[in-house]
RNA sequence: GCGGAAGUAGCUCAGUUUGGUAGAGCUUCAGCCUUCCAAGUUGAAUGUCGCGGGUUCGAAUCCCGUCUUCCGCUCCA
């Protein structure tokens, strides 16, 4: 499967989905640009979120609010105080460590196979975690004599107190800003502003798609984990008394949604969440089964009034809902967030196949479900005389407007068909000499090589018909 | 951070053991030929061999240093 990721990563450089980011100055570990056939695809991936959540559900609306955080929303939220992990310097060597991987690796390394010893420390320091008890994590530290294992020198055991690594970016030259760490602060901070401007009553939803920024410790899987990433966050507004309800209602919701996209059902599975982030109360996972393996694609949480209550405190505004005076409550909220960047490659990487053929050739192709596929249809003449490449043309011409559309005539036929296939487009029109007589053209369908003649009238409803997006906003309509 | 792998053409890689003019396939580009699946054919372009030093008459190759990327482990979308 490692060999599946290196395949995965070159195609996708190859066809011009992703690139590494300033790939001419040496690139940056685990930053990625999207390139032109990424970007249709990563775009059409949103529109079906968007369209999804905020037009298919008259009470959900969108914003977009800024990447550029105030530090007091961000204080209030927990961010500032939660959002980090615990460091630790040895004062000879000046390295800087994880705690608890600098005492877990040593426990292992001095105590070898003796696991009750492992265990028992295991737990004291567990302990102190969950206190945040740093005074006996240092006493820890010392009661183990553990020396510095970078520097290998056993006099290097001196460690200062316990820092912390907080996971936000700070803008250093500008006072109190961040980058944003998830989209949903930006949603909590606007809940007035579009309760009010929307006049919507509970249940509702506000959605958003934008960037975050996490200072991960480490960044790595190609898309996976990302400390530039994109987030689609739909954030649900209830009764409290119904927190169990919506919880439920949005796990099922959010799993179909994936369903709809055929990727494969035993591609996913759902987790629930042991270890809660601060502010969650009730957490499941979809999890998708990636090159490497089952990993989270979507957490859907029950994030209560966690939130709105702290915004409530610090800014002594009221996030009160008042139904006829009869009920009066604070908000709970359910979230589903979901990975833009995961989503993308968890498509990608369930669609590229290499196919055998049957004159024992090879074929690379990109499954993407049609209605996300970066280009929808091409135009191709199947030879390059007579005319026919003209006729072409104007087909693509007439066509353009209507859907994102390739017209390619370099090579022949069998090649413009791969080269096609490789970047997923559902299917090709062929302008060939039938047409010149009856204006027919033949379809040639991307995943099973099959082909039929239609009319030139009917190319534009035949797009729309296998790759629209209609079809699958229907679907989830009617499940 | 630790551990593993690797940096040579747009992509995949050979060449490094044993120093001697920088290579292949695919891609790309320009033709010719072709009525449907990476076809045939003619030609062309493409490189500071990651970077810096050293040894040598001569370094992609040997030595020293350094940078970067990818993968695994802890965090999460």
């Amino acid at each position: 499967m490692k060999n599946f990721l290196k395949f995965l990563i070159s195609h996708s450089k190859s066809y011009g989905f992703i690139f590494p980011s300033n790939e001419i100055y040496g690139g940056i570990n685990a930053i990625y640009d999207y390139g032109q056939y990424g970007i249709e695809l990563k775009n059409n991936i949103k529109e079906f979120w968007w369209k999804s959540m905020t037009q298919l559900n008259e009470n959900i609306v969108g914003i977009d609010s800024s990447i550029l955080t105030h530090s007091n929303v961000l204080k209030s939220s927990g961010h500032i105080d939660e959002f980090k992990e615990l460091l630790v310097y040895n004062k000879n060597s000046k390295k800087k460590y994880q705690v608890h991987l600098l005492i877990e690796n040593h426990i292992k390394k001095f105590f070898k196979n003796d696991n009750e010893q492992i265990n028992k420390i295991l737990i004291r320091l567990n302990e102190y975690f969950k206190k945040k008890d740093t005074l006996n994590i240092i006493n820890l530290i010392n009661e183990l004599n553990i020396h510095d294992p970078i520097s290998g020198n056993k006099k290097d055991k001196i460690w200062t107190n316990i820092h912390f690594m907080n996971m936000m970016f700070e803008i250093k030259n500008s006072k109190n800003l961040f980058l944003r760490p998830e989209t949903a602060q930006g949603i909590f901070c606007n809940f007035i502003n579009v309760q009010k401007s929307s006049r919507m009553k509970i249940p509702f939803g506000i959605a958003q798609i934008g960037k975050s920024f996490r200072n991960e410790i480490i960044a790595r899987q190609f898309l996976f984990r990302l400390r530039e990433f994109e987030q689609m966050e739909m954030q649900f507004f209830i009764n409290p008394k119904e927190e169990k309800k919506w919880y439920k209602y949005w796990k099922n919701i959010r799993l179909k949604w994936h369903n709809s996209l055929n990727l494969g059902k035993n591609k996913y599975r759902l987790i629930d969440h042991k270890n809660l982030a601060h502010y969650a109360s009730l957490g499941v996972d979809i999890e998708f089964n990636y090159p490497f393996g089952f990993r989270e694609l979507e957490g859907i949480h029950s994030r209560r009034d966690f939130d709105l209550k702290k915004h409530e405190l610090f800014t002594n505004k009221k996030f009160i809902i008042n139904n006829n005076k009869k009920v009066k409550y604070t908000p709970y909220v359910i979230e589903t967030s979901l990975g833009l960047d995961r989503l993308f490659m968890a498509i990608l990487s369930s669609s590229l196949k290499e196919e055998k053929l049957d004159n024992g050739k090879k074929r690379t192709i990109l499954k993407i479900p049609p209605c996300l596929s970066p280009v929808k249809a091409a135009i191709l003449p199947l030879v390059k005389k007579d005319g026919i490449p003209d006729i072409a043309n104007k087909i693509f011409h007439n066509e353009k407007i209507n859907h994102n559309i390739i017209y390619d005539y370099k090579d022949s036929i069998g090649k413009l068909y791969r080269r096609q296939d490789a970047i997923g487009t559902p299917l090709c029109f062929t302008v060939d000499y039938k047409t010149i007589e009856n204006n027919t053209v033949t379809i040639r369908y991307r995943d099973n090589m099959n082909q039929e003649r239609i009319h030139i009238n009917e190319i534009s409803n035949k797009i729309e018909l296998e790759t629209g997006l209609k079809n699958i906003l229907k679907k989830l309509l009617n499940n």
